[in-house]
Order: C-alpha cells, then sequence, then structure tokens
RNA sequence: CGCGGGGUGGAGCAGUCUGGUAGCUCGUCGGGCUCAUAACCCGAAGGUCAUAGGUUCGAAUCCUAUCCCCGCAACCA
C-alpha cells in the first residue's frame, strides 16, 4: 500500500516565524496532509525545531540562557503559532533531545564505515577577543580582488567572486566586533561527496521532469560537474558530540544533523502512538513510501543533494520522492525583517483577523513560481471580494433563506438525485480536477479552482430565483434551497484542508455528522452519497450570520501605517 | 561575462516543457435582481505577452543577443 511521508522544513530554535515561513513551507504540508487524510491516504506529517548551531549559542548566550532551555522557550512558541493557525504534525520533535542523537550516531556510523567521513587539516580564522572560530559571515573585511571593505567571508557583495576567509584583508570578527583575529589549523571531518557525484546524478536525473523548475535547473546547475566534500564538524561545546575518541570535544555541523530530525521523530511518533510498524522499514526506508519535503529556496541544497546523499550512502533511508520547494514570500515587495521592523506580529495578526483569513491570503498568494507579495489592501481585497463576497455570502443567502422558510428541515424528496442534476456534474468534474491539480501540490490554483465552484453556486441559485419561485410555487423553491445546500456542503467539505476552522463552522450548520468515509466520498466526488446522507431530509440548525466578516478599509490603512512607522523608526536610530 | 527565478491588459497572477484564434481573480464601465455581508447574476471596454533579431505556414511559447527587477542558494538554519 502506498504511503506519504510529508516533512515541512525544521523551524530553526532562534526567534519568531513569520508569515513567510508559513507561507514557504508549513502551509503547504499542512494542505498537502490534510488533503491525503480526507481521501484516505496513510500520511505522516513530520517536523520540529532544529537546536544546534552557532547562531543559537550566541543568542542564549546574549540572553543569559542555558542553550537547552533558550531552544526549549523557541519550540514551545512555534508550537503555539501553529496550534493558533491549525498547521498539524503528526509529531513535532526537537533535535536536542537524546532520541534523535541516537538516530544521527547510526548514520555517521554508517557513512563512516563506508569511508564517506574522513579528516582533514585546513586554515581557519579564530577570533581571540571573543574566542569563536570565524567561518563565513562571522567575519567581514576588505576584498582581496576588487578592494571592497565589506566583503563577507564566504563571498564579496560588490565583486561576486567567492572568498576564501583566510585571505581577507583586515578581517574584523562580527560577533564582537573585534580585529584581533589569528589563522589557525584545525582539523575537522568531511562528509565526501565527491565520491558521491555518479550515484547521486543517477538519481537526480530521474527527477528532471516531476521537479518544480525553481528546483531542478537550479541543483542542476550546481551538481553537473562534481560535488564538494564538506566539514560536518565544528568545534563547539553545543551539538551532538562526534563519535570518534580522536574528535573528543567536537560536535557535528547543525546541517548533518537537523535533516535526520524527520527520521528520528518519525520514530519517535511510532513508539508514541504504540505503532508495531518499523519507522525504517516500513516508512523511510519503503519504496511503496513517497517522500515529499517542503521549505523554501534557502533550503533547497541540503534536500536535493546533501540529504538524499547521506541517506542513499548510509542505506538508512531512500532519498524523496519531490522537493515542492517554494520561493520567498515578501512583506510590500520587501524581505521580512525584524531588525528593520518590516515584519508583521504573527499573534496581532491572528488576534485581528482569525487563522482562516489569514490562511486563505497566504494560500492564494503562495510564491510557488516566483517571490510574492503580502500587502495589507490586497489582503482585504482577496479576504472581502473572493472569501466574503463568494463563499460566505453563498451560504449567508441560501441557508438563512432555508432556515427562514423551512424550519423544520427540507424535505428528503428535493435532497436526492443531486448527482444526476446537471449542476451535480458540474461539481463532480470540477471536484476531480481539484483533486489533481492538488494531487500536483498547486495549492494556489486549488483554492481558485473552489472559489470557481462557489460562484458556480451562485449563478445556480441567481438563475433559479428561489425569492420568486417560493411565490409561484414553494416546492420548486424548496428544491433549489435542497440543491444549493448540498452545494454548500460539498464546498464546506472541499474548504477542509486550506480553512479548516471555516470548513468545520459551515458544515455545522447542517444537521448530519459527516463520517470520514462521507467526507472522502463528497471530496473525491462521489456524490451519490448525499442520496444516503439526505434519506430522513435535512435541517438548518441555526440562523447564518455574516460568515466571513468584512476587512474595514480603516484598519487596513492603519496596519499600513503602523508597518511605514515603525520601519521608519528604526530607520532614524 | 557568479548562480537561479521573474518581466503577460490599471493591480496580482496562469499559460512557456508538448508552437496554432491571449486566460483567471480583483478593479473599471453598462445592465439585471432584491434571497443575502451595498452582496449576487449577465454583458462590455482594456494587452503589438520587457526589447531587438532569427527559425517556422504560424511564436507569449523554440533559438540568439540586450535591458530591468528579486534572491543568495553547496561552512547564515
Amino acid at each position: 500500500m502506498k504511503k506519504y511521508l510529508v516533512t515541512s522544513a525544521l523551524p530553526y530554535a532562534n526567534g519568531p516565524i513569520h508569515l513567510g515561513h508559513l507561507a514557504g513551507a508549513y502551509l503547504p504540508a499542512d494542505i498537502y496532509t490534510r488533503h491525503l487524510k480526507l481521501l484516505g491516504e496513510k500520511v505522516i506529517h513530520i517536523s520540529g525545531s532544529d537546536e544546534h548551531g552557532v547562531a543559537i549559542m550566541l543568542n542564549a548566550k546574549k540572553e543569559g540562557k542555558n542553550y537547552k532551555s533558550y531552544v526549549d522557550y523557541w519550540h514551545s512558541e512555534h508550537k503555539k503559532v501553529f496550534d493558533k493557525f491549525n498547521v498539524n504534525f503528526d509529531f513535532f520533535g526537537q533535535t536536542s533531545e537524546s532520541y534523535h542523537a541516537e538516530e544521527v550516531i547510526k548514520w555517521f556510523d554508517e557513512l563512516y564505515k563506508k569511508e564517506l567521513i574522513e579528516p582533514n587539516d585546513n586554515q581557519q580564522l579564530h577570533c581571540k577577543a571573543c574566542d569563536n572560530h570565524l567561518p563565513d559571515r562571522f567575519v567581514e573585511g576588505t576584498c582581496y580582488k576588487c578592494g571592497y571593505t565589506q566583503a563577507r567571508g564566504d563571498e564579496c557583495p560588490n565583486c561576486g567572486i567567492w572568498i576564501d576567509p583566510v585571505k581577507l584583508i583586515e578581517p574584523v570578527c562580527k560577533i564582537c566586533g573585534s580585529n584581533d583575529i589569528e589563522e589557525i589549523t584545525v582539523t575537522q571531518w568531511y562528509l565526501k561527496l565527491s565520491k558521491c557525484h555518479e550515484k547521486y546524478r543517477a538519481w537526480f536525473e530521474s527527477k528532471k521532469n516531476t521537479w518544480r523548475k525553481t528546483v531542478y535547473p537550479f541543483v542542476d546547475s550546481l551538481t553537473r560537474e562534481s560535488l564538494h566534500d564538506r566539514a560536518i564538524t565544528r568545534d563547539l561545546d553545543w551539538g551532538i558530540d562526534v563519535p570518534l575518541p580522536e574528535a573528543a570535544g567536537k560536535k557535528l555541523y547543525v546541517w548533518f544533523d537537523a535533516p535526520i530530525g524527520y527520521v528520528s521523530n518519525t520514530k519517535q511518533y511510532l513508539e508514541k502512538i504504540g505503532s508495531d510498524e518499523d519507522y525504517l522499514k516500513d516508512w523511510w526506508k519503503n519504496d511503496d513510501t513517497e517522500i515529499i519535503h517542503f521549505l523554501a529556496k534557502d533550503n533547497i541544497i541540503f534536500h536535493a543533494v546533501i540529504f538524499p546523499v547521506m541517506g542513499m550512502e548510509s542505506g538508512r533511508i531512500n532519498p524523496p520522492t519531490d522537493i515542492p520547494a517554494n520561493q520567498y514570500l515578501n512583506l510590500e515587495g520587501k524581505q521580512f525583517s525584524k531588525s528593520t521592523g518590516w515584519y508583521i506580529d504573527i499573534d496581532s495578526a491572528f488576534e485581528q483577523f482569525g487563522a482562516d483569513a489569514i490562511r486563505y491570503y497566504l494560500i492564494s498568494i503562495l510564491p510557488e513560481q516566483s517571490d510574492s507579495s503580502f500587502t495589507w489592501r490586497d489582503f482585504a481585497a482577496k479576504i472581502n471580494g473572493e472569501l466574503a463576497n463568494n463563499i460566505g455570502n453563498l451560504i449567508n443567502r441560501c441557508l438563512k433563506f432555508a432556515y427562514k422558510n423551512w424550519e423544520t428541515g427540507l424535505d428528503a424528496k428535493y435532497l436526492t438525485g443531486f448527482s444526476e442534476t446537471e449542476i451535480g456534474k458540474k461539481f463532480k468534474t470540477a471536484i476531480l480536477e481539484h483533486k489533481s491539480i492538488v494531487d500536483g501540490k498547486e495549492f494556489k490554483k486549488g483554492i481558485e479552482q473552489i472559489m470557481s465552484m462557489g460562484q458556480m453556486a451562485n449563478t445556480f441559485f441567481s438563475d433559479l430565483a428561489p425569492w420568486a419561485q417560493f411565490k409561484a410555487d414553494p416546492n420548486e423553491a424548496e428544491k433549489t434551497i435542497a440543491l444549493t445546500s448540498i452545494q454548500i456542503m460539498t464546498l464546506g467539505v472541499l474548504l477542509s484542508p486550506y480553512v479548516p476552522g471555516l470548513s468545520k463552522k459551515i458544515l455545522s450548520y447542517f444537521d448530519i455528522a459527516l463520517t470520514d468515509t462521507h467526507r472522502k466520498k463528497i471530496y473525491s466526488g462521489e456524490l451519490e452519497v448525499f442520496d444516503e446522507l439526505f434519506a430522513n431530509g435535512m435541517k438548518i440548525t441555526e440562523a447564518p450570520k455574516a460568515l466571513v466578516p468584512k476587512i474595514d478599509e480603516k484598519i487596513i490603512s492603519k496596519l499600513e501605517e503602523d508597518l511605514r512607522g515603525k520601519a521608519e523608526e528604526l530607520d532614524n536610530v
């Protein structure tokens, strides 16, 4: 039986997550998982906090916290945000837990045995003042090629060359600002990716026609010629110990351990639910499992190159089936940036508008092909013009009418045979299209498809004009209302992966409890199910109120002002 | 000559792989309706598809060159 392992990028436990993160990875992963679950597929959605690395150490020190309590704090903060926005994980773990280290060591041992991990000496910069090693962006200096004074340790922003940090002229420590920097020789262990090039390419090239065009060509250009070995150890005191006696005191590089978190968290999940399945044999190493990594473009290299190689070569897991990476979501055209005040407080946005409105808007502008922009004005336009006017108002106009005139319920004879009607057939076609769109992981297009079904329902309703029918022949009106109600219930089910809260609210208007089987049938277009569902008629449980509140123009203007004001304030400092 | 992505009616986007009358949502304009959240339905206007060449019976789509925007992405997580 086919299975799906859905992962979303492990959020780094070093600060708040913003709307860009939600749109980049978590929302698409959540929608896809819900989609598959609705269809009755066997799927688990795994993520967790990524809790090692230098950046975490620096910030924990700055705040005077020990590392573990620092990452625990951010872990729980992230969890709260995901809960608020109805992003569901089957398991959301932590890489600082011991179960994770156990798994990572197994990978290291396998790779070491195959001679794919070897020591090597190299020259590095070291800051005497703060006693930190200074890789890439932790050091700045004058470019030895063009003379630009703010070249970073990895790349010169002016002339674009790759910088060897040891050659930088007048290097300055970015951590403490000191220029008391020495060059030292250190031994690090390297993952010998260069040995895996051929095997890697054989696998990678099989993805040519299925991976997104923002992913394949990029990875292709980076890996066509060769793969570079990478150091996977660091001289730090926070991380997983390198399991070699001669590497005492060294830790594994955060990027080596982090993605393995998907695997260790799966193991932990299966244990938690008391499953007798094996996390490797039944899931990660199962040829019937589709492995799908959701993430944003900054994570492509690791998930598309290094992690697959680690999995294949260690023999512990299969390489991924797909990596539907998104581009970036910007804010009014510029990148989110906490330090310049260019961001939206995710909690207050939630308080003000709720999860569904924000989910809906983010989905409608998902950066699936190119960077996209969150703007408050567009947010209001989309919520008001689409979600409120199309879906919200449809439900309101129909169900209110139903509640008012047929308080004791609608007769079963009008509620059956939907699948045979013209509108029923149109709905079925649209549902099948929707399914194949979402199977293809095109979520923006998916929600557009549902909106167009909302329009179909509105047209159906307007064309038959039940308010006029009611005066001439109430039975005709009852039939129209019954058929429209069925369309509304269908929309309620179809919306559930996207806006679960709204979906639930819509379905609560019907005095019919849907089982998973019912949902599955509706979601996959088997609309005959309504004949059985409504065999005893159906009643609207309460008079609907404005389901999707409109967003006031004044509130939007205020939010825009606040954003600009906050940014200017910080700009002047 | 670093790499990748993008440049399509007023705005935001799809279509480009597999050439064949240029599509969607919003906005605008005109009409209809009054059940509904000043909503909904119908119709219309509006684009030489960044630019210049080329291939072809035919190019938004393929090829070549140029310009503009975004990002940095193989030791920033």
